[in-house]
DNA sequence: AACCACATTTCAATCGATTGCGTTAAAAGA
DNA sequence: TCTTTTAACGCAATCGATTGAAATGTGGTT
């Protein structure tokens, strides 16, 4: 079985204490040159390795950021964890994860568990299923340092990074309408989850600023990730009696759904029907045409985060006043809205 | 700051001892019903978490597997986590995860934290810079149980997950000459990761049983995961006198390379030239031609390695015998080896 | 010889929860 | 009434490492 040397083990080898053995090894001025030698050089021998869980106890303090987010499998969401775990791991931290699997229920009690780890924080991405907020709050009140990134609460005043969503749909549907299209759908997701919302209002606004009215029709409910779902859903606004000239997706696994809809019906995209998405996964680019979309760095989104947490563990407090970091979107251009 | 009750605060409260609410908190008949509900009445009411740190250290268990992968932003490793946390999670472990950033510094400090953390055990896929094995090795001789999935170390008689690597390059480029290609390139990885090498081994072995001579210029290092350098090293086998009918790549993301390649030079998929992947990324079924491939089922992976991890723990010890499990692959065809 | 200074080292408490064993007091039995 | 039983609880050690305070020992000074 696994077996681990103590200081104890150490001390026990040399007939010192344990104290000693501790001082020697943080090179303490107390020891003497050749305890401390002994002490290093049996150390190395044995493999000794401090036991942190030890030292979490003693220091109350476990270097270890908890994360919870929707989904593994989620290209954006393994970049954010990408960006937290560099600077997590310049500055001495461990990370653990766990997925929601965008269930409420196991938010909290995933929350719970982390708590009982006593992780020095969290930094969480909500599920969509999520409306009771009491999990959190009660974080916030033990003054457990919470950051929130991309699916934030807005309801709870903590560190946030996030992308400006309202922002990014309009900037989106302004492209749109400068390439000529007036009737434009928008196939949206959760409204529950505000990044989705403010999607939606951004769509809305942008027509709004250009005079295009609004079509209830053109504007559905599309899944989240499902390629199958989107795909019919966009063959039924093919069928009503006029048809979208484009498509804004809220993510861009729906737009290529859409664009597979399109292309059965042989309709020429951009031409007839421009796509443009949201997020620019990996495969965005590979397929034809290539599909605009709106670009957020997951990786810069996760070291902010990262980022923001060290900074409330050193210096949250009374009187901390918590942030929110908006990491800037960009307009990615390809052959789904504009013919190259 | 984050101020956590413990069985301590109950104790006080109570003017009981810490011993007697410790008792209450797990019903042991020892202790009186009316003190039971008073010291859960109040657990409940200040939200008391059992301290899992504390527990760890007197249990020196921390039901936390440790898991290193090489990256994070890699389809194939996001679903073998998830497959990982499924299992985990229904046992009521947590997982601590890191990335090596295919660093084989980064893999063996990664291995020394976790140790130190006292994870109950690790579930490592290596990095490809990793020849060293001796940082594994010291934990199967410390008695720490250690699963390797996908990557391997073949030299450790530790439990394993992989593929058969060599039978699913077998199987694509047999797929390749049944549809009457006969000049067959293969674009591998670092040779120094065994999938990698089997998948190279299982090309050589096809042709072999084909009696298709091997064509030395025909096998080329095509990197790991970039796009560009696949892309050039096409372009460089299509300008040789003879060049190829039909490519093997080690991974979807090469192959799709190649078929960049192949459009840009407007040679026809499958007809003038097939592709034929691996792993069955998400993409792979959006390019066009959808890229035939090899899938492989990270998530049955996961599931695996956290069974066999958590078979070692139960029943590890003097005469425990690892086992290796092998996970099917299918052969996916697509557009781009077969006309459809 | 008595005393101080100083260098080393050990003691004991601490972090939070658990648990074998001892203790207390009241109830039951003789 | 005195002893025995038992229900209910407290004491103290433990896990591994740290740290303030106390103790030990050595050498030098007067």
């Amino acid at each position: 079985m696994s077996i681990q040397v103590t200081i104890k083990d150490i001390a026990r080898e040399l007939e010192i204490s344990p104290s000693t053995v501790s001082r020697a090894l943080k090179d303490h001025p107390d020891i003497s040159p050749k305890t401390k030698k002994a002490v290093n050089d049996l150390a190395e021998k044995l493999h000794y390795q401090p036991n942190s869980i030890a030292l979490s106890l003693r220091k109350s303090k476990t270097d270890t950021i908890g994360i919870i987010i929707p989904e593994f499998v989620h290209f954006f969401f393994s970049t954010v964890i990408s960006g937290i775990e560099d600077v997590a791991y310049q500055k001495g931290y461990n990370v653990i994860i766990s997925q929601s699997n965008e269930s409420y229920e196991r938010e909290v009690s995933d929350t719970l568990s982390m708590v009982s780890h006593r992780v020095d924080g969290l930094l969480v991405s909500v599920s969509k299923e999520t409306k009771d907020i009491s999990h959190f709050k009660e974080l916030v009140e033990r003054g457990i340092p919470l950051v929130f990134f991309d699916r934030i609460c807005p309801e709870l005043n903590t560190n946030r990074v996030i992308i400006d969503d309202f922002e990014a749909g309009f900037k989106a549907v302004e492209h749109l309408i400068s390439t000529g299209k007036r009737k434009i759908a928008h196939l949206y997701g959760d409204l529950n989850l505000l990044i989705c919302k403010n999607r939606y209002d951004g769509y809305r606004a942008a027509l709004d600023k250009y005079g295009i009215p609004f079509n209830e029709q053109f504007a559905s409910y599309a899944g989240m990730l499902e390629l199958e779902p989107a795909k019919r859903l966009m063959h039924s606004l093919l069928d009503l009696p006029e048809v979208p000239d484009a498509v804004f997706a809220h993510n861009d696994v729906v737009a290529y759904g859409a664009m597979l809809a399109l292309k059965e019906r042989g309709i020429k995209i951009p031409e007839e029907c421009a796509v443009i998405g949201f997020s620019d996964w990996q495969f965005s680019s590979f397929v034809e045409p290539g599909l605009s979309t709106i670009s957020q760095s997951g990786f810069e989104m996760g070291q902010e985060a990262a980022r923001l947490f060290l900074d409330q563990l050193e210096n949250g407090g009374e009187g901390y006043v918590p942030q929110t970091k908006v990491i800037p979107t960009k307009l990615v251009v390809r052959g789904s809205t504009v013919k190259i």
